[in-house]
DNA sequence: CAAAGGTCCTGCTCGC
DNA sequence: TGCGAGCAGGACCTTT
């Protein structure tokens, strides 16, 4: 469910309904996410008051008084603002409860994602030390992936997939983003030529730009913090596509695996 | 039974 | 022979 637009969205939706407000409780249901919600997280939440929330790649990180709780959405996750007296379902697996009768309630049926807290500089943090550039900043463009992908051999898909490469690039953006630049997803990420990277980092940028000003793709059920859908499925061009008219040329979209990933593109309009 | 939006980790191969 | 970089595949889990 997640790419970057969809962390991006939940984050808007959520940060100003939480921001300012003082934790109270931590409600754990299911400790056994990616890793183990750490046993001391409740005793760290308790009485602080929730400063900020920011974003690094698909990573939330909810700055307390002291300290920082960094969430991952995994594969299927997703965050609410709720009532607390609305019962948890099957995979509601955390409740952040706060003083306004509301909490933060994560539900992930995969359990792919993560809630850990630190309390040194969160972009410190083993997981996000090593994340490549933000796919909207400047400093994401046709110079470092060309400069970065120098005898790099593996699939140009796999390589902006890639979070030491870039962050937030995920299997659908990364269909998207190749269709709309005219690169085939297969091609070695080191024999790409400077320009396709510049109509690359160009492509990824306004596909994420308007996947978020659309609150995100909704494919089963990605709602965001408020319960509405995203609308940016409606927009895809190849994604989920096999077997209908590419909407440049006409020609029949193909489908094939990549790193063990559904793969879609026009084979005549991507080389 | 296969596949679904993520990504960390392990272990192999290759080249210096 | 040793080491690092690059890369493929496995692992985690539930639902449709």
């Amino acid at each position: 469910m997640p790419e970057l637009p969809e962390v991006e969205t939940t984050r808007r939706g959520i940060s100003p309904r939480i921001k300012h407000k003082t934790i109270e409780n931590v409600t754990i249901r299911h400790r056994q996410l990616r890793w183990p919600i750490p046993a001391n997280l409740k005793a760290k939440c308790k009485g602080q008051i929730i400063k900020d929330v920011s974003r690094r790649g698909k990573y939330l990180l909810i700055k307390l008084d002291t300290g920082t709780i960094i969430m991952h959405l995994g594969m299927s996750g997703s965050l609410r603002v709720i009532d607390c007296n609305i019962p948890p379902e099957k995979h509601d697996h955390i409740d952040i409860v706060l003083n306004t009768d509301k909490c933060l309630r994560l539900r992930d049926p995969r359990r792919f994602g993560a809630v850990l807290f630190t309390t040194g500089d969160p972009l410190e943090h083993k997981l996000l030390k090593h994340l490549g550039p933000e796919p909207l900043e400047k400093d994401f463009n046709a110079t470092y992936l060309f400069n970065k992908s120098r005898k790099r051999n593996l699939a140009v898909k796999l390589f902006i997939m890639d979070s030491k490469v870039v962050v937030g690039v995920g299997n659908i953006y990364a269909s998207e983003s190749l269709f709309k630049a005219g690169i085939h997803p297969k091609k070695a990420a080191g024999k790409i030529t400077k320009e396709q990277y510049a109509s690359l980092a160009r492509a990824i940028k306004s596909v994420l730009k308007a996947a978020i000003k659309s609150g995100g793709t909704t494919l089963r059920d990605f709602t965001s913090s408020d319960g509405s859908p995203g609308y940016f499925s409606q927009s895809l061009k190849v994604y989920g596509r096999k077997g209908e008219p590419c909407s440049k040329c006409g020609k029949t979209i193909t489908h094939s695996v990549i790193g063990q990933r559904a793969t879609y593109y026009c084979t005549h309009c991507q080389k």
